[in-house]
DNA sequence: ACAAGGATCCTCT
DNA sequence: GAGGATCCTTGTT
Protein backbone atom coordinates (compact mmCIF):
# COMPACT_ATOMS: atom_id res chain seq x y z
CA UNK A 1 0.00 0.00 0.00
CA UNK A 2 1.32 3.39 -1.26
CA UNK A 3 2.10 5.84 1.83
CA UNK A 4 -0.56 7.94 2.49
CA UNK A 5 -0.96 11.76 2.04
CA UNK A 6 -0.75 12.47 5.82
CA UNK A 7 2.82 10.96 5.48
CA UNK A 8 4.35 14.40 3.50
CA UNK A 9 2.29 16.85 5.86
CA UNK A 10 5.12 17.84 7.79
CA UNK A 11 8.34 19.43 7.89
CA UNK A 12 10.01 18.75 4.36
CA UNK A 13 13.26 17.71 6.99
CA UNK A 14 11.71 15.12 8.54
CA UNK A 15 9.89 13.60 4.93
CA UNK A 16 13.39 13.37 3.79
CA UNK A 17 14.75 10.88 6.91
CA UNK A 18 11.63 9.16 6.38
CA UNK A 19 11.83 8.58 2.66
CA UNK A 20 14.96 6.98 2.99
CA UNK A 21 14.45 3.60 2.24
CA UNK A 22 11.35 3.54 1.36
CA UNK A 23 10.58 2.57 -2.77
CA UNK A 24 9.20 4.44 -5.58
CA UNK A 25 7.15 2.86 -8.55
CA UNK A 26 6.14 3.90 -12.09
CA UNK A 27 5.91 2.46 -15.19
CA UNK A 28 7.62 -0.87 -14.48
CA UNK A 29 10.34 0.45 -12.06
CA UNK A 30 10.84 0.38 -8.73
CA UNK A 31 13.68 2.43 -7.15
CA UNK A 32 14.65 2.00 -3.24
CA UNK A 33 15.14 5.40 -2.54
CA UNK A 34 19.02 6.22 -0.95
CA UNK A 35 19.59 9.79 -1.63
CA UNK A 36 17.16 12.74 -1.26
CA UNK A 37 17.51 16.65 -0.29
CA UNK A 38 14.65 18.53 1.96
CA UNK A 39 13.40 22.35 0.18
CA UNK A 40 11.81 24.26 3.18
CA UNK A 41 9.58 26.82 3.02
CA UNK A 42 11.27 30.29 3.40
CA UNK A 43 14.60 28.50 2.06
CA UNK A 44 16.66 30.28 -0.14
CA UNK A 45 17.53 27.23 -2.92
CA UNK A 46 13.63 26.47 -3.09
CA UNK A 47 12.04 27.10 -6.27
CA UNK A 48 9.47 28.67 -4.44
CA UNK A 49 11.72 31.39 -3.10
CA UNK A 50 10.03 33.61 -6.36
CA UNK A 51 6.75 33.35 -5.24
CA UNK A 52 4.49 31.03 -6.92
CA UNK A 53 4.61 29.85 -10.74
CA UNK A 54 3.18 27.64 -13.33
CA UNK A 55 6.30 25.39 -13.07
CA UNK A 56 6.38 25.38 -9.14
CA UNK A 57 2.64 25.13 -8.32
CA UNK A 58 2.32 22.14 -7.43
CA UNK A 59 4.37 22.57 -4.62
CA UNK A 60 2.37 25.14 -2.57
CA UNK A 61 -0.43 22.32 -3.27
CA UNK A 62 -1.39 19.57 -0.59
CA UNK A 63 1.14 17.24 0.39
CA UNK A 64 1.56 13.54 -1.13
CA UNK A 65 2.14 14.91 -4.48
CA UNK A 66 4.69 15.07 -7.59
CA UNK A 67 6.55 17.90 -8.51
CA UNK A 68 8.52 17.68 -11.49
CA UNK A 69 10.94 20.25 -13.55
CA UNK A 70 12.60 19.74 -16.29
CA UNK A 71 16.47 21.43 -15.33
CA UNK A 72 19.30 22.32 -17.42
CA UNK A 73 16.74 22.16 -20.54
CA UNK A 74 17.27 18.56 -20.19
CA UNK A 75 16.99 16.25 -17.58
CA UNK A 76 13.60 15.85 -15.13
CA UNK A 77 13.82 16.28 -11.74
CA UNK A 78 11.44 14.13 -9.13
CA UNK A 79 10.23 16.05 -5.55
CA UNK A 80 7.73 14.68 -3.37
CA UNK A 81 5.24 17.72 -2.27
CA UNK A 82 5.59 18.22 1.81
CA UNK A 83 3.92 20.36 4.31
CA UNK A 84 0.27 22.15 4.63
CA UNK A 85 -1.46 23.49 1.29
CA UNK A 86 -0.26 26.88 0.79
CA UNK A 87 2.69 26.11 2.10
CA UNK A 88 5.46 24.99 -0.77
CA UNK A 89 7.86 22.66 0.20
CA UNK A 90 9.31 19.56 -1.23
CA UNK A 91 11.92 16.91 -0.93
CA UNK A 92 13.81 16.12 -4.15
CA UNK A 93 14.71 12.62 -5.21
CA UNK A 94 18.50 12.31 -5.92
CA UNK A 95 19.60 8.39 -5.63
CA UNK A 96 17.84 5.11 -5.84
CA UNK A 97 18.52 1.33 -5.99
CA UNK A 98 16.68 -0.56 -8.68
CA UNK A 99 14.84 -3.22 -7.07
CA UNK A 100 12.34 -3.89 -9.56
CA UNK A 101 12.28 -3.49 -13.20
CA UNK A 102 16.42 -3.32 -14.14
CA UNK A 103 16.37 -4.86 -17.69
CA UNK A 104 13.89 -1.30 -17.91
CA UNK A 105 16.76 1.13 -16.15
CA UNK A 106 18.97 -0.16 -18.44
CA UNK A 107 17.33 0.35 -21.27
CA UNK A 108 16.15 4.32 -20.19
CA UNK A 109 19.39 4.73 -19.07
CA UNK A 110 21.14 3.97 -22.54
CA UNK A 111 22.63 0.64 -21.41
CA UNK A 112 24.26 1.55 -18.43
CA UNK A 113 24.82 -0.40 -15.71
CA UNK A 114 26.20 -0.80 -12.25
CA UNK A 115 25.83 2.14 -9.30
CA UNK A 116 25.64 5.00 -11.84
CA UNK A 117 22.35 4.23 -13.01
CA UNK A 118 20.26 5.66 -10.49
CA UNK A 119 22.71 8.02 -8.56
CA UNK A 120 21.88 11.44 -9.76
CA UNK A 121 18.28 13.13 -9.34
CA UNK A 122 18.47 13.37 -13.41
CA UNK A 123 19.51 9.85 -13.62
CA UNK A 124 16.79 9.01 -11.01
CA UNK A 125 13.76 10.44 -13.79
CA UNK A 126 14.91 8.70 -16.50
CA UNK A 127 14.96 5.34 -14.67
CA UNK A 128 11.47 6.27 -14.07
CA UNK A 129 10.26 7.15 -16.78
CA UNK A 130 9.21 10.74 -15.73
CA UNK A 131 8.68 13.68 -17.25
CA UNK A 132 6.71 17.31 -16.28
CA UNK A 133 3.81 14.88 -17.38
CA UNK A 134 3.68 13.57 -14.18
CA UNK A 135 4.09 16.77 -12.22
CA UNK A 136 0.87 17.06 -9.84
CA UNK A 137 0.04 14.05 -9.79
CA UNK A 138 -0.52 11.90 -6.68
CA UNK A 139 1.79 9.80 -4.99
CA UNK A 140 -0.42 6.94 -4.33
CA UNK A 141 -1.83 6.17 -8.27
CA UNK A 142 0.67 5.19 -11.34
CA UNK A 143 3.18 6.96 -9.73
CA UNK A 144 3.47 5.70 -5.74
CA UNK A 145 5.40 5.36 -2.92
CA UNK A 146 5.77 2.65 -0.70
CA UNK A 147 6.61 2.22 2.88
CA UNK A 148 10.09 0.58 3.89
CA UNK A 149 10.62 -2.72 6.27
CA UNK A 150 13.30 -0.77 8.26
CA UNK A 151 14.74 1.75 10.02
CA UNK A 152 17.83 2.87 8.21
CA UNK A 153 21.17 4.31 9.20
CA UNK A 154 21.65 8.15 7.70
CA UNK A 155 24.20 10.20 6.47
CA UNK A 156 23.38 13.88 6.11
CA UNK A 157 25.65 17.14 4.30
CA UNK A 158 25.13 20.37 2.57
CA UNK A 159 23.02 19.97 -0.78
CA UNK A 160 24.65 20.05 -4.29
CA UNK A 161 24.07 22.56 -6.98
CA UNK A 162 22.47 25.54 -4.93
CA UNK A 163 25.14 28.29 -5.00
CA UNK A 164 22.90 30.77 -5.77
CA UNK A 165 21.51 30.33 -2.56
CA UNK A 166 22.35 32.33 1.03
CA UNK A 167 25.33 30.96 2.53
CA UNK A 168 23.09 29.72 5.38
CA UNK A 169 21.20 27.46 3.19
CA UNK A 170 23.80 26.27 1.12
CA UNK A 171 25.62 24.99 4.74
CA UNK A 172 22.41 23.38 5.70
CA UNK A 173 22.78 19.51 6.24
CA UNK A 174 19.54 18.84 4.33
CA UNK A 175 21.11 16.10 1.63
CA UNK A 176 19.95 12.75 3.48
CA UNK A 177 21.66 9.49 2.59
CA UNK A 178 21.40 5.92 3.31
CA UNK A 179 24.45 5.04 5.33
CA UNK A 180 26.72 2.80 3.29
CA UNK A 181 24.96 2.95 0.20
CA UNK A 182 26.76 2.81 -3.06
CA UNK A 183 23.65 4.13 -5.07
CA UNK A 184 24.48 7.66 -3.74
CA UNK A 185 26.56 9.77 -5.55
CA UNK A 186 28.98 12.93 -4.53
CA UNK A 187 30.01 10.80 -1.23
CA UNK A 188 31.99 13.72 -0.21
CA UNK A 189 30.39 16.01 2.57
CA UNK A 190 28.07 13.25 3.98
CA UNK A 191 28.78 12.29 7.71
CA UNK A 192 26.67 10.87 9.94
CA UNK A 193 23.44 12.00 11.38
CA UNK A 194 23.99 13.36 14.92
CA UNK A 195 21.21 11.79 17.85
CA UNK A 196 18.08 13.44 18.15
CA UNK A 197 18.84 16.79 19.65
CA UNK A 198 21.10 20.00 18.00
CA UNK A 199 20.33 19.73 14.15
CA UNK A 200 17.18 18.23 14.57
CA UNK A 201 13.72 18.89 12.16
CA UNK A 202 11.60 19.24 14.23
CA UNK A 203 12.24 22.17 16.57
CA UNK A 204 11.26 25.59 14.20
CA UNK A 205 12.53 26.53 11.62
CA UNK A 206 11.94 30.64 11.36
CA UNK A 207 11.08 31.76 7.59
CA UNK A 208 13.23 34.46 6.43
CA UNK A 209 11.42 37.76 5.28
CA UNK A 210 9.36 37.62 2.83
CA UNK A 211 8.84 34.25 1.77
CA UNK A 212 5.20 34.16 0.86
CA UNK A 213 4.08 36.42 -2.41
CA UNK A 214 0.83 35.47 -3.09
CA UNK A 215 0.29 36.27 -6.76
C1' DA B 1 9.55 39.78 -27.39
C1' DC B 2 14.46 39.16 -25.27
C1' DA B 3 18.21 37.69 -22.34
C1' DA B 4 20.04 35.17 -18.51
C1' DG B 5 20.67 31.32 -15.88
C1' DG B 6 19.72 26.73 -13.99
C1' DA B 7 18.14 21.46 -7.52
C1' DT B 8 22.58 17.91 -14.20
C1' DC B 9 25.09 14.50 -16.95
C1' DC B 10 28.76 13.05 -19.71
C1' DT B 11 33.36 13.23 -21.69
C1' DC B 12 37.88 14.34 -21.63
C1' DT B 13 42.19 15.80 -19.23
C1' DG C 1 38.52 18.87 -12.13
C1' DA C 2 36.64 21.46 -16.06
C1' DG C 3 33.55 22.47 -19.76
C1' DG C 4 29.83 21.77 -23.17
C1' DA C 5 25.13 20.24 -24.24
C1' DT C 6 20.40 22.19 -24.48
C1' DC C 7 15.87 24.62 -23.67
C1' DC C 8 12.52 25.96 -20.42
C1' DT C 9 11.33 29.36 -16.87
C1' DT C 10 11.59 33.75 -15.24
C1' DG C 11 12.13 38.66 -15.08
C1' DT C 12 12.69 42.63 -17.86
C1' DT C 13 11.93 45.76 -22.11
Amino acid sequence: MALPPEFYDRDALEVAYALIGCRVRHAGVTLRITEVEAYRAGDTANHARVGRTARNAPMWGPPGHAYVYLCYGMHHLLNFVTGPEGEAAAVLMRGGEPVEGLDLVRERRRGRDGPTLCDGPGKVAAALALTTAQSGSRLDGPLEVLPRAEEPSLIVGPRIGIGYALPADQAAPWRVALAGSPWVGHRRGLRPLPPSPGAGPAQGFASPTGSAAIT
